[in-house]
DNA sequence: TCATATACGATAAATTATATCGTATATGAC
DNA sequence: GTCATATACGATATAATTTATCGTATATGA
């Protein structure tokens, strides 16, 4: 039903990464190949993620020998509902919300639809609720215990 | 990011098709052909998702040539969390979660995950907030007034 | 000029969701 | 009993989406 894709699942731990190593040292930038080699992620798969970060504005890149990734905006400044729409597009439940008076061709077979205001009022309550939750949680937690060696988890 | 699939969306077109004909007729009883026909969905796909929807414990069904739909439970005391759930089966909003405390190989590449546990945490609020809301809010909306012609939506 | 980084489009592979088909079973009316 | 009407349900085909991979271009500092 609900589940955020890959992209954005790394991109939450880059970003995780990227603040916690910011309150260490607010000069450093962080390169995909750090990221990729911290939680063993594909490199290829990393750099995309950090690419589509940037593209998002939430952090900014610099090309060349000592560049890589920086934050360009606080994660208190941030809720995961904007979040998911930078990383993801403007999204909804239902295939067909966006106009509430009237159907459209997107709701597939249906050519009449009862549930439709329904839908885009539990829209506005579902983007509600994700935009009460700020990104700056995610450097709240404990540093995570559990490593497992590499070999176990690459095919 | 967030959709729900098909079969749920026309699982609660059903069921509010379905409270509404029994505040008229409490004794009345719906087949696959009269949701299909009133909504201009495929009778297999309707047939389908009744039989889904039955499978919850929601509504029951009887065969045979009076055969049709009733529903089981009342409708303000299923939750959209529960009813979710009951669809699509315990989900999550990451590949990973279900045990906060070790990673598993569902988290995919990564050997170390720092976001785990809050992406529980999140899991948690997300199924409160669904638990809030109640199946019976499907009666309430007006009769959509949108209706087209069906030629438009048939392939 | 070389090593290191990001940029980005194209495409392949895998996964999941959706739709379709065929056949079985149950029931009421006649 | 048989016929029309309904649900039951597994198997499978199709479509759509997501995820991963590849190749090449561009930028920068030492």
């Amino acid at each position: 039903m609900i589940k955020l894709n890959k992209t954005t699942e790394y991109g939450l731990m880059a970003l995780r990464h990227m603040s916690r190593k910011y309150l260490l040292d607010p000069t450093g930038v962080t390169s995909a190949r750090e990221i990729a080699d911290s939680y063993g992620l594909p490199f290829e798969i990393t750099a995309k993620t950090l690419q589509r970060l940037k593209e998002t504005g939430i952090i900014q890149s610099a090309h060349g020998a000592k560049g890589g990734y920086t934050l360009q905006r606080a994660l208190t400044e941030v809720s995961l509902g904007e979040f998911l729409q930078l990383m993801e597009g403007p999204q909804s439940i239902v295939a067909c919300s966006g106009d509430v008076d009237h159907a459209s061709l997107e709701c597939g077979y249906a050519y009449r639809c009862e549930i439709k205001s329904w839908m885009n009022q539990l829209n506005l309550r579902f983007f509600h609720f994700l935009s009460s939750i700020q990104l700056a949680e995610l450097q709240e937690g404990p540093i995570q215990l559990t490593e497992f060696k590499r070999e176990s988890f690459i095919k």
